[in-house]
DNA sequence: GATGAATGAGTGTTCATTCAT
DNA sequence: TATGAATGAACACTCATTCAT
């Protein structure tokens, strides 16, 4: 009886499938998506469903684990091009969280599911140490630069990522990162790095009243 | 003959009753606490709870619209020490951003019951106003004093409001005011304004992981 | 302390106000409008109303018993033509039964609450008393007259009015009188009382289908 | 592979249950007896009733389309009795209207509980068919016969059903046979049609008072 | 007496989870 | 192993009735 047991072709398939209509069932309408729903979005049984993930905690865990793989992978793409000098590590910084920003409106509701669930362990914690170490290696270059402020720490972006508004519209989720931006870069780094972003305070038409 | 009848004294604690014990429950184990907990939490049947707010959005919008109040009160005791001269204008504008984000702790869960819910009118507008008015006054104040970026808006104090870390523990907290305030104090104005925030990263041990 | 306490000229004007209130709303709304929402439409708060009727049940048999009254009335304004010879007891005994089942049209909510109550007591058993004296004697003499059928007795007109199809359209009441009444007129009689009575049946439109 | 999956055996055997105890739960105690009665009286759980009747309505629905099944079986046996002649035409639909003024006896709370919820749709179309079918070739050869009157139709059948005292003791409800009937059939067949119908009145006795 | 706030058992319905087929 | 029927605690909300003011 071997321990790693392999998982059967099909079982594997199912798993595929329940994750991504879990994905997009969660994106779509909400964390409150009854399991019976994204089984029948996945195209099969809820028991099939609670095989593979024994609560919904659980799946809506393993959809959080693979947006982690997503960001490390972006993450190392970002280091990739700074070692390659091909662009500046302050400006990998800010394009990671810009896209983070962006892609995260995505996912928002899957990250609201989560919160809402109290998830704790995110999965594979291969992949967090992954976008940790080439995060940390694009702040340290970023410093050296004269880019990044020394104080900057991997956990920093973390907390920007945790914080993003990722369930308002665009405008205002680009203002919200010229609003952070600077608290990252350095004073004499700002207007060399940055993609000009255009400080233009987003109108009150867009954002209408706080969302206390 | 007042067409206003006064509210009877016991409807009146009642009310008051139900209103605490809401935030608190709603505050300590999340927007899906029951009604029927809520009105034991308070003391009083579920019949006295829907008497006083026919729904449960009802309730949330009331708690929401207490908490809207004291900020617009805080916001308004900020502008007038900063009129009276008793401190710089920015100064009042990074502490009103530091109360809130420490004050929120409390009523995050209820932020987050209050979107889950939909919720949207604040109870009282002019509570609304009253704050936003204020927050203007204290920005134009500080821009004149050259302490605060000229692209500045209310909105951007509302967009900061609503991304505080409000669930994390006061290091946390106090890191992320440092990340946000460069954002809105001027470059020259850093270090002039601002309590010398310490720049010292929030430890790992703090934040355990990203909360993704 | 006199037994027969007459009762307070505000209270005879509640009691009043709320019986009005009660028939108008179980009408217009069917038997389960709320008791607040009688009292409101009364004037009066709910206490006043428990205080003239202890329980949803009692309101509704003075409704009832209020109707019981109008027939009886009837019942006498018809045996007392009949007797002055200005129509035929036949014909007093039909219209009877068309304006009772004309009239139960707007008290059929209220006959329906009331069997939903399983209300018992008609509040004036003399009013009944009254309704059944002068039925049976317009009987009696429809019989010497050879119009009504000899084995007809009060019971059947009962029955009949407790059958009738109050809540449909008046086309389809017209219908059941002309089922109805060759059961209590004479075969010879026929023809000689009712109202010329077309017997045109119900066009299909009107009933669309068996209220099974 | 066959579109229309077949039920599960057990789950035939729950709707069977469910539709047995809502037939007896609502016939004995009401239309307003709860689901969670109805299940418990059924053996199963709530969730396994709403499975079978995603609503309260639904399931009445299906109460009432049961009886129109037997009601259209009824129908068409006594058609086919006419039309083998060992019957007249108008025994038939008398006896027809018999039977149903007995076995409603058990159906007039679903009845009730039907119109209560505005139940639309009653199940199975055909089934309606099939008895206006079977009654108006009733009719058409009871009135070749010469024993139904001329502008006697279906819909004054479905009338007369509507309208039976179900709710009555059984002396009460032949009592109302015999008062209908007449409506029904040509004076020159009442006397060779009928069951001779007993024309002694219904005893006071037995109707106690006026249903008003 | 009148008032209307308070009560609390009850309603129809949902949904994460279990388990017989 | 996959299926989907069954489970039952929970939920937001209602309303006849009671009782402090």
């Amino acid at each position: 009886m071997s321990v790693i047991r392999p998982m059967r072709a099909d079982a594997v398939r199912n798993r595929r499938k329940i994750l991504d209509a879990a994905n997009a069932q969660i994106t779509a309408r909400g964390p409150e998506v009854g399991m019976d729903e994204i089984a029948q979005a996945a195209g099969v049984a809820v028991g099939t469903l609670y095989r593979h993930f024994p609560t919904k905690t659980d799946l809506v865990a393993a959809v959080v684990a693979e947006y982690v793989l997503v960001v490390a992978d972006d993450a190392q793409e970002s280091l990739a091009r700074a070692r390659a000098g091909s662009s500046r590590a302050a400006d990998e910084v800010i394009g990671f969280l810009t896209r983070v920003a962006e892609s995260s409106a995505d996912h928002h509701a899957v990250k609201a599911a989560a919160q809402g669930l109290g998830v704790e362990g995110h999965g594979d914690k291969s992949d967090e140490s992954r976008a940790s170490a080439a995060l940390a290696e694009l702040i340290t270059i970023g410093q050296a630069d004269g880019d990044i402020r020394a104080e900057v720490t991997v956990d920093d972006i973390y907390l920007l990522m945790a914080t993003a508004p990722t369930d308002q519209p665009a405008p205002v989720r680009q203002r919200w990162l010229d609003l952070i931006l600077p608290g990252i870069t350095t004073p004499s780094g700002w207007g060399r790095v940055g993609r000009e972003a255009a400080a233009e305070p987003v109108g009150r038409a867009a954002r209408k009243s706080p969302a206390w």
